[in-house]
DNA sequence: GTAATTTCTTATCATATGATAAGTAGTTCC
DNA sequence: GGAACTACTTATCATATGATAAGAAATTAC
């Protein structure tokens, strides 16, 4: 649990009693490698927290598997797009590696909000920085090449080609995996 | 004032208190068509709603103009990644016609929270649908065909086309205004 | 209202990526 | 440890988009 805490106390100090209260409502998980830890079509209730392993967010397209991102150790994994609509996600949460998971469930940390406000802002505060990664995801996408894009991503995260399937990592990147071993083949 | 607060109400129903503290610290303004209403390289510290008229929040890539995207009447103009960050935005935000906006100081407002937690509440609930709309965006420009996005713009924002030089258009899509010309042209 | 400027279109050629297919390497399973 | 499967690479061909250029249309300035 401390992981978490630590996470979340970097974005803002938190009182004891909020931190106890936190933890109240938390849940410790391990999964297998390549298991979904939520299903497409469930509605995010949950918000994990990855202690140790690897993750990531994916979806269908026309029975294309996609992935929408990937998550690292303390980091958090969210399907923003269903927790803040409360819609049913079309997307998966699948850990690539064993994992083991800190759970903190929806409902009961928005009910905290209220007795202690200092969650709610830091969890703002956790949620405006997913929001700015997302929003700068987009200006990669739309201004550079694919190939600018697998080399900027091994730079921010070498770890990655590791221990990433490339299948995987080519449809991060919104090519195929054909294209993206071209790319890796050049050079 | 009175569209902000009904805005805002249609997200989560707010005290005569907060409403009257939240006007406090608004200003109306008013822009000429074209005007930069904050230039690039200015920390954005203010949260704009557009009351009348037409925005885009713009910066440059290699001097070439990209607009990231486009605001219409009833709705915020911000850019998050300087707000949230406090560093200097490289973007700039421009009327594309006469308008009439209201403008909130964001470190008043964020003051504000403490005594009024419904204001941090509904902003929070306000960026969050913000932050939806952005991860919506990137699986637009991912896994659509500039021709593909074209339509869709069209459909949902048929004013767009008539209230915007292509030119932006065509990088909002992420294309050249060449080419989105001739996606245009063939049909 | 004409000239100057800006915006949009059309054409040509170059290039990056997709689609498909086939082969190689690596992993998993019994 | 061999068979079956999955992951990755390489090759060929098709296509969408970019770069550049030139002209048409629309807007702005005087």
């Amino acid at each position: 649990m401390q992981s978490l805490i630590k996470y979340l106390n970097s974005f803002m100090p938190l009182s004891k009693a909020a931190k106890e209260a936190l933890v109240g409502i938390c849940k410790e998980l391990q999964f297998k490698k390549n298991s979904d830890i939520q299903p497409i079509g469930h509605t995010c209730k949950t918000i994990y927290f990855l202690k140790k392993g690897l993750a990531r967010i994916y979806y269908f397209k026309n029975d294309i598997d996609i992935t929408e991102s990937f998550s690292f150790e303390n980091h958090l994994v969210v399907r923003y797009e269903s927790l803040f609509t409360g819609r049913p996600s079309k997307k998966a949460i699948q850990v690539l590696e064993d994992s083991d998971l800190i759970a903190i469930d929806a409902n009961q940390l928005f009910k905290l909000y209220s007795k202690f406000p200092e969650l709610e802002s830091v969890f703002a505060r956790v949620f405006e920085a997913a929001h700015v990664e997302t929003i700068n995801r987009i200006e990669s996408i739309q201004f550079h090449t694919a190939e600018e894009r697998y080399k900027a991503l091994l730079k921010e995260a070498p770890d990655v080609i590791k221990r990433v399937p490339l299948k995987y990592i080519a449809s991060y990147l919104g090519i195929t995996p054909v294209s993206l071993s071209r790319i890796r083949g050049q050079k």
